[in-house]
DNA sequence: TAGGTTGCTGACCGCTCGGTCAGTTAGGCA
DNA sequence: TGCCTAACTGACCGAGCGGTCAGCAACCTA
C-alpha cells in the first residue's frame, strides 16, 4: 500500500537541532547506553546513517548536549546571579531559579539536557568529562563563594560550607527524580518550598539542640554490615 | 613461564558471595552497562562461563545486589528508626545513620550496594524495578509521615511535607557523588552536617523573610528558553 | 534544463555483548 | 582407591551495537 513515503527534508540546521533534542529527550528516558543511535534515527524519521551524515559520533553528541545544558545552567542561574552583589539575595536566586529550571526541564517541554547532565557523566571520554566536571566544579565553588560570604556577614549557622553547597546542590539535583509537572505543586511552589527549606531548615529555632545522635548512630554501625551473602532468589522479605 | 595456575577453587556459596561483592563495586565504578560480564568475571579471577554457573542472569545479578541494598537500609535505617517514639529523635536517627551508611559504602569496604540502589534502575526489568519502586517509596512515606508527625506536634516549619522528605533524602542520596574517605571532613562530621542543615537551614533565624524572588526567578524563565541550536564543536566558551 | 551541492539511503563491517553447552577437573566421602 | 558431585573451562552463538561508504535523489542556481 505505500502509505506515505514522508520525504520530508530538512535544512541542515532544522535536522540537526531536530536530532540534538531528540536524542536529548531519549537519553534522558533511556539513559547513555539505552538510547541506539538507530533508535535516535528512527525517532527522528530518517536513518541512522542519515544521523551520521550530521553527527561525527555519540560520543560527541552527548558530548554536546551536555554542554548545551552547561550553557542554559550559566545564562539562566550562573551569570544572572553573578551580578547580584547581595549574597542572600544571590543565593535565594540561585535556588529558585535553579530549581525551576530543573522542574522545567521535567516537563514536556522537553529542555532535559540539564537533568541529562547529571546523571551521564559516565558516557563521556575523559578528556570530555574534564570539561564537563570543570564547569560543574565552577559552579559548585560559586555557591560555596556565597556562603562564605554569608558567613563573613555573620548571616551563616555554624555550618561546613563544602557540606552545605554539595547537599544544597543535591537537594536541587534530586527534582529532576521526582518533580512532575502534573503533581499537586507547580514549579514556582516547589522552587519556593526548596528555597525555604535551604534557608530556614525543617524545624522551628526553639527545638533545635546543639549536638545530635551522631554519637548513637555511630554506635549502630561500629559493627561491621553484615557480610554480603545472598539467598539465590532476590531477597524477598 | 606460566606464573601460576592459581587454581584455587572455592565452595559455592564463598563464590557467589564474592561474585556479587565484585558485581556490586564495578557496576558501582562504571555503570551497570560498563560493567560486561567477562569483566566481572575477570576480576572475580574465573570464566564467564564459570560466573553463568552461579548467576542466573546479569538483570538477576543487579536486582539481587540491589535488594540486598535495600535489605541493608532497612535493617540499618527504617526499622531501628521505626521503634524510636519520638518524632524529631526519630528524624535525626534517619538522617545521620543514613548519611553514614552511604558515606561508609564511599570507603574501600566496599558496602556499595546502597550506592546502586540509586542509580541504576534502568538495568532492571519492569517487574524488579516495580520492586525496587515500592520498597523506596515505603522509605519516602516514613520520612513524610515522620514530618507530618512533627507538624502536629507544632515543631514543623510551614513546608510541604512531601517536598520535604524527598528534597531530604536528596541531600543524603547525593553523598555519594562527591564525598571522599581521604577529604577533611570523616564520615561523623559530614552526617552531622548534614543533620544540622537540614533541621535548622543555612541562615540564622532573624534573617528570614517570609516571602523569596520567586517571582523574580519566573520573570528571568518567562521566555522560552532558546531553541537548542548548537554550534558543531561542543559548546566552547 | 544542465549541473553541482547536499540531505539521505541500504547494505555492510568488525566487534562486543549476554548467554549456552558439552566436557574436564578437583575435592570429599565411602 | 574409586567414584560421585559440584566447580569450572573453552569454544561457540545470535543479536545488536557504533560506525562506514558508495551511490541516489531532491533542491538551488545559473
Amino acid at each position: 500500500m505505500k502509505t506515505q513515503k514522508k520525504q520530508s527534508r530538512l535544512s541542515g540546521v532544522e535536522r540537526v537541532d531536530q536530532i540534538y533534542r531528540v536524542a536529548a529527550q531519549m537519553i534522558c528516558e533511556r539513559g547513555y547506553d539505552g538510547a541506539s543511535m538507530s533508535d535516535i534515527a528512527d525517532a527522528v524519521g530518517i536513518t541512522k546513517a542519515g544521523v551520521y551524515h550530521f553527527i561525527p559520533s555519540k560520543k560527541e553528541l552527548l558530548f554536546t548536549i551536555m554542554s548545551y545544558g552547561m550553557d542554559t545552567l550559566e545564562a539562566t542561574v550562573i551569570r544572572p546571579a553573578g551580578v547580584i552583589a547581595d549574597a542572600e539575595q544571590r543565593l535565594r536566586f540561585i535556588v529558585v531559579t535553579h530549581s525551576m529550571l530543573i522542574a522545567r526541564s521535567s516537563t514536556n517541554e522537553g529542555h532535559d539536557p540539564v537533568t541529562i547532565l547529571v546523571e551521564e557523566e559516565l558516557g563521556l571520554s575523559p578528556a570530555h568529562r574534564r570539561k564537563i566536571r570543570q564547569r560543574k566544579r565552577a559552579y559548585v565553588d560559586m555557591v560555596r563563594g556565597t556562603l562564605e560570604e554569608l558567613n563573613g556577614e555573620g548571616k551563616l549557622k555554624e555550618i561546613n560550607a563544602t557540606a552545605a553547597a554539595f547537599s544544597l546542590l543535591g537537594m536541587i539535583m534530586w527534582l529532576a527524580r521526582w518533580f512532575r509537572p502534573d503533581g499537586q505543586l507547580s514549579r514556582e511552589q516547589v522552587a519556593e518550598e526548596i528555597c525555604k527549606f535551604a534557608l530556614g531548615g525543617l524545624l522551628h529555632q526553639e527545638f533545635l539542640q546543639p549536638k545530635t545522635v551522631a554519637k548513637t548512630a555511630s554506635n549502630t554501625l561500629a559493627k561491621p554490615l553484615p557480610k554480603i551473602s545472598i539467598n539465590k532468589n532476590g531477597a524477598r522479605r
